[in-house]
DNA sequence: GCATTAACACGTA
DNA sequence: TACGTGTTAATGC
């Protein structure tokens, strides 16, 4: 529960093939990273960082489900944002080289990929390719925040249910992601901040426009033209 | 009125 | 058996 995970091993050939940005870098670069990258086994409910702690280290998933939240301290507990496959975060963190200021734990069980901090540092430093994949990866996660605001304002779950799962099949910030996405409705509840029934209902109704298929413990995605044009349009 | 929460039965892994 | 889903009932604003 406490501080950091506890299975920890060096990463395999499958593991690395699911780190995207690694294949952006110069050969070397890609090498000496590569072999600087350690994976860790997490399962649900399993903390990665906690408000307040020094980064060590950048993450991403490489599969599997993070949540990223400010737990209630005080006051309501907010999600932040749902970190999918391929998911990489906390650079904004390790670049201000400040404490975190939210939480990340698995929603399910999952494997992180990390790059301790001096090494993310490093290929700052020396790396174009890196400090390019960086800009994009902040730029649209920024997009993504401001979105957010305006989705939390609406009333429609059927759209906040839509915009959220859009959020999570961003191809930019989460390249990897399965079409079949492994979250329960309970966890959706969790990320979007509605209760569960609602998430239900709002599902309901996508899979009957054909935007989405349920199934057990998972949504399935069919239809991406579909499922932003109802994220945008409050359609009955 | 409504939206949220609690509680239930059922099906699935 | 434990968990996730879908529905209904109760509660709070």
């Amino acid at each position: 529960m406490t501080g950091h995970p506890r299975r920890r091993r060096s990463a395999t050939p499958e593991d690395l093939a699911q780190i995207h940005w690694l294949q952006r870098l110069a050969p070397e670069d890609r090498a000496w990273a590569a072999a600087r990258v350690q994976v860790h086994d997490l399962a649900p409910h399993d903390v990665l960082c906690v408000f307040g702690d020094q980064p060590t280290h950048w993450y991403g998933t490489l599969h599997g489900l993070l949540k990223l939240s400010n737990d209630s301290r005080d006051g309501l507990p907010i999600t932040y944002a749902g970190l999918p496959t391929s998911g990489w975060f906390g650079e904004g963190t390790l670049i201000k080289l400040e404490p975190y200021r939210y939480n990340v734990s698995a929603l399910r069980a999952s494997t992180v990929g990390s790059l301790p901090v001096a090494d993310f540092h490093h290929l700052l430093d020396v790396s174009l390719e890196f400090n390019r994949f960086l800009m994009a990866q902040i730029n649209e996660r920024l997009g993504q925040f401001m979105a957010a605001r305006v989705t939390d304002r609406m009333r429609n779950p059927e759209i906040r249910v839509a915009r959220s799962l859009l959020a999570l099949f961003n191809p930019v910030l989460y390249p990897t992601v399965d079409a079949f996405f492994q979250i329960t409705q309970q966890e959706l509840a969790y990320l979007i901040g509605i209760p569960r029934q609602r998430i239900n209902e709002a599902l309901q109704q996508l899979a009957v426009k054909g935007v989405v298929e349920l199934g057990y413990g998972g949504v399935r995605v069919l239809d991406t033209g579909l499922l932003s044009a109802v994220a945008a349009a409050p359609l009955r």
